[in-house]
RNA sequence: GCGGGCGUGGCGGAACGGUAGACGCGCGGGACUUAGGAUCCCGUGGGUUCGUCCCGUGGGGGUUCGAAUCCCUCCGCCCGCACCA
């Protein structure tokens, strides 16, 4: 026998022998039914962490046991090869992006090998390259013509560290902090591209398609943020006798008649205009007051309401009454209309500004059966019935929201109106390690988009990429400098680049047919494989990557391009893997598990199965340097089952080879679910169970039919977890080649069934006794050998039986009259 | 504040409303060894009158023949959003 069992040569042998015969390869079409199986692909950084391997090796698993199953799978990888850090890494260390990049990426390739996953090489991409960015500026002509793409002058958020904007998804936290270096972010006003995904927003809220995680759904639902309710049109007069529509959002139009103020935001562009000259001083110091704060830590949420009255007045369009205009910075220019009519005694922020300026608060709902206590003691928001509003009075609250629409509607006041918290997405970087936006300014054409002949617009290498807080596009003037498309006149390029979650927005399409000339994927090809199956990763993309490739191929869908709505059809994401510590893994606390190290010591199966086993794969959790030696042990025990001298023959216990087979089922069918709902720790957990009763049979069973059958059911459903090991151990049991292309081990759900079972006996709810009996045991027989149990009569002292709840091949539970004492009490 | 999730031995965790603690780690005992941090066997929630019964799934209450599981409530932790009108 071969011990001790040697990862590394026997790795080795069997990738090399893998790739010689390109049994990963997927080919593009087959009798078999399509499985796309898609796990995010990664970031160059450098160097694989443990993190990639949680994402990447359970995938793998689960690809392996959907090849075993029968489909034709498809599993690429590739890289998201654009982006800030290599910037960053270049500007530090002096060397080009570029070739930071593609060094990064062949370690990790290297690393990615060293996993053994199936991972489809041949359709490998990388973002980087112009034959893929081609298609990002392709899809941005598309989205121009369209009218999904557009420039526009915007207060955006600017990163002034990473000295570029971001994308509203891209900005985290109540102060408002830069999702990927946690700065604070601040606000200026630039002309940027945006992609119009707020066309989408009621359709990016119908998740009836897809299966993806509660989670997932729910905080996709928040981002979007629908609100339904009313825009109402208040006339504001100005201090120089005109009038002005004032239009607000509410979602309680019911509160109408009880508005006493309205307020602006600080940058609503009729500030200046309503704005009194004896007050201008002040409104504009308060302005410029705003303005800066949002420049600061705007941390607390909680701080008191700050305003300035403009010194003019609007009227309220349901009882004509005279309210005045105030500016406050808790109204948000960029939600709704930036301005809002104040109800203090229905809004509890209306509230507090009120009580704040000694504003009026008039109740105009009163809650069922009763009255609002005077002085109000806070914003009354409950159910309740209309008053003081005129014609409506009465009328329950609820019902109260659609009446007060259609008498706005009727009397050209106002509409229904919905809104939602989602803004589009601003696409443009100033930044160089991106793709070329393909557009021309030209002064006689205006803005030309660059013909698609003349795609890609390549970036350059030769470029100064300080950050300077503009383009370095910019600087480069061979590039800058250009001719017009349309007249030929001089013209200059957009020296902004995209944002890299472009590249990832269709990343998935492109792997189908990752060199596809004449457009960004061959349509037959993809509609063949797509849309994904089923997708694995982290949950930080929740809106982000998830949002945007959603509304990717919705905007690709209406383009004509594909003929499905949506790109993934399940979604798994896998909790994070922490330190040994508890802790968020780091350098700096010197709590890293580096892959390559632990591969070194135990292989690159016990890794994989150690962190199939640690824990639920959706909780991640801490990294155990103790408990993957319980796993290493584990697959010693396996390989010794296996490899170990036969022992003598002798006569087979018939009994105990049956009891065998029907362990074998069993475990193939528990196995079997596990890995359908991608449960592995129990999966893991059935098969060292089973392992540990082939030990103990070993002596008797090894040589008869019930044992080949079950080594052989063993190393099949370890195959997706230990790919090395299962194809040598395969090997070795005269298994033909490969273990990866056999198909996945069936049971007889007669033989998978217990014949024998556990019958628990209770009186009143508590176990009592546990007997053994044939699963299909009649209930009168049950019944009677409980009643004989001397565990059981002990319990019965005499007393009625009032009732037995029996459950084949469970329970039986003998109900008993309660005592006279029990009864009272 | 709103939304989502979670709370089980010394530890990681199992458990269609039906034997709480599978599997693994750790620990205790033993076997084999020159030796072992290798391997194998036995034990391992707490209490106990120990071939017994009692108590145990964050606290309290409820539904049920039966609750870790369902409902209510309180406490604690994690995640997301956060002046969104």
């Amino acid at each position: 026998m071969d011990r001790p069992y040697d990862p590394k040569a026997t790795e080795a042998k069997w990738q090399e022998r893998w790739e010689r015969d390109g049994l990963y390869r997927t080919p593009d079409r087959s009798d078999r039914p399509k499985f796309y199986f898609l796990t995010m692909y990664p970031y160059p950084s450098g160097d694989l962490h443990i993190g990639h391997w949680y994402a990447m090796a359970p995938s793998d698993a689960a690809a392996r046991y959907r090849r075993m199953r029968g489909y034709n799978v498809l599993f690429p990888i590739g890289f998201d090869a654009f982006g800030l850090p290599a910037e960053n890494a270049a500007i530090k260390h002096g060397i080009h992006p570029k070739t930071w990049t593609l060094q990064n990426i062949d370690r990790m390739r290297r690393q990615l090998r060293s996993m053994g996953a199936m991972f489809d090489w041949s359709r490998e991409i990388v973002t980087c390259e112009p034959e893929y960015y081609k298609w990002n500026q392709w899809f941005f002509l598309k989205f121009y013509e369209a009218g999904l793409a557009y420039r526009a002058l915007a207060p955006v958020d600017w990163c002034p560290n990473c000295n570029t904007t971001l994308a509203r998804e891209q900005v985290v936290g109540a102060d408002r902090r830069c999702e990927r270096c946690d700065t604070a972010v601040i606000k200026k006003d630039l002309e940027q591209w945006f992609f119009r995904i707020t066309k989408y927003a009621d359709e990016l809220l119908d998740f009836s398609g897809i299966d993806w995680p509660e989670r997932i759904v729910t905080m996709q639902r928040n981002w979007i943020g629908r609100s339904e309710g009313a825009q109402v049109t208040f006339i504001a007069h100005a201090p120089d006798g005109s009038s002005h529509r004032l239009e607000v959002f509410t979602t309680r139009p019911d509160t109408l008649w009880g508005a006493t103020f309205m307020v602006l935001a600080p940058e609503h562009p009729l500030v200046p205009v309503l704005t009194a000259p004896e007050r201008r001083a002040e409104v504009e110091a308060y302005a410029y007051q705003a303005r800066r704060q949002s420049e600061i830590d705007r941390l607390s949420t909680e701080r008191e309401k700050t305003g300035v009255f403009l010194g003019s007045y609007a009227t309220n369009p349901a009882n004509g009454e005279r309210i005045p205009i105030w500016v406050a910075d808790y109204v948000l220019m960029g939600y709704g209309t930036g301005a809002i009519m104040g109800v203090p005694a229905h809004d509890q922020r209306d509230f507090e500004f009120a009580r704040r300026y000694g504003l009026p608060t008039p109740v105009v709902i009163q809650p069922p059966g009763g009255t609002l206590p005077e002085p109000l003691p806070a914003a009354y928001d409950g159910p309740g019935r209309m008053v003081n509003s005129g014609p409506l009075d009465g009328t329950p609250v609820p019902e109260g929201i659609p009446q007060v629409i259609r008498w706005l509607e009727e009397t050209g006041r106002g509409r229904r109106a919905v809104n939602y918290r989602l803004r589009d997405w601003l696409i443009s970087r100033q930044r160089y390690w991106g793709t070329p936006i393909p557009i021309v300014y030209c002064e006689r054409c205006g803005t030309v988009p660059v013909p698609y002949e003349e795609l890609p617009v390549l970036l350059p290498e030769d470029v100064d990429f300080m950050p300077t807080g503009e383009s370095p596009l910019k600087y480069h003037e061979g590039f800058r400098r250009t001719r017009c498309p349309r007249c030929q006149g001089p013209a200059e390029r957009e020296t902004d680049t995209m944002d890299t979650f472009v590249d990832s927005s269709w990343y998935q399409y492109r792997y189908i047919t990752p060199h596809h000339q004449e457009g960004p994927f061959g349509s037959e090809e993809v509609h063949y494989w797509c849309p994904v199956d089923q997708y694995t990763g982290g949950a930080e993309h929740a809106v982000m990557h998830l949002l945007y490739t959603r509304f990717f191929t919705k905007a690709l869908a209406d383009l004509g391009l594909l003929r499905f709505r949506e790109p993934m059809l399940r979604l798994f994401n896998q909790g994070v893997i922490l330190g040994e510590d508890g802790e968020r893994m780091s350098k700096s606390r010197g709590n890293v598990a580096d892959p390559d190290e632990q591969v070194a010591k135990y292989g690159a199966d016990v890794v994989r199965a150690y962190l199939m086993f640690m824990r639920p794969w959706d909780e991640g959790g801490p990294w155990s340097s103790r408990d993957i030696e319980g796993v290493a042990r584990f697959l010693r025990r396996v390989w010794d089952l296996v490899t170990a001298p036969p022992p003598p023959p002798q006569e087979v216990p018939e009994d105990e080879a049956l009891e065998l087979r029907r362990r074998t089922h069993r475990t193939v069918r528990k196995v079997t679910e596990d890995f359908e709902r991608f449960g592995f720790n129990t999966a893991i957990a059935a098969l060292m169970e089973f392992a540990n009763h082939l030990v103990r049979v070993r002596q008797t069973l090894a040589g008869s039919a019930a044992w080949e059958e079950a080594v052989r059911a063993l190393v099949l459903m370890l195959a997706p977890v230990t790919p090395h090991l299962a194809e040598e151990l395969w090997e070795r049991l005269g298994g033909p080649y490969s273990v990866h292309t056999q198909p996945w081990p069936t049971y007889d759900p007669e033989l998978a069934r217990a014949p024998d079972v556990t019958l628990v006996v209770q009186v009143d709810g508590r176990v009592r006794d546990r007997l053994t009996v044939p699963a299909d045991l009649p209930e009168a027989e049950a019944r009677a050998l409980a009643l004989a149990s001397p565990r059981v009569r002990q319990h019965l002292d005499g007393r009625v039986v009032r009732d037995v709840v029996y459950v084949p091949g469970k329970v039986l539970n003998i109900v008993l009259e309660p005592t006279p004492a029990e009864a009272k009490g």
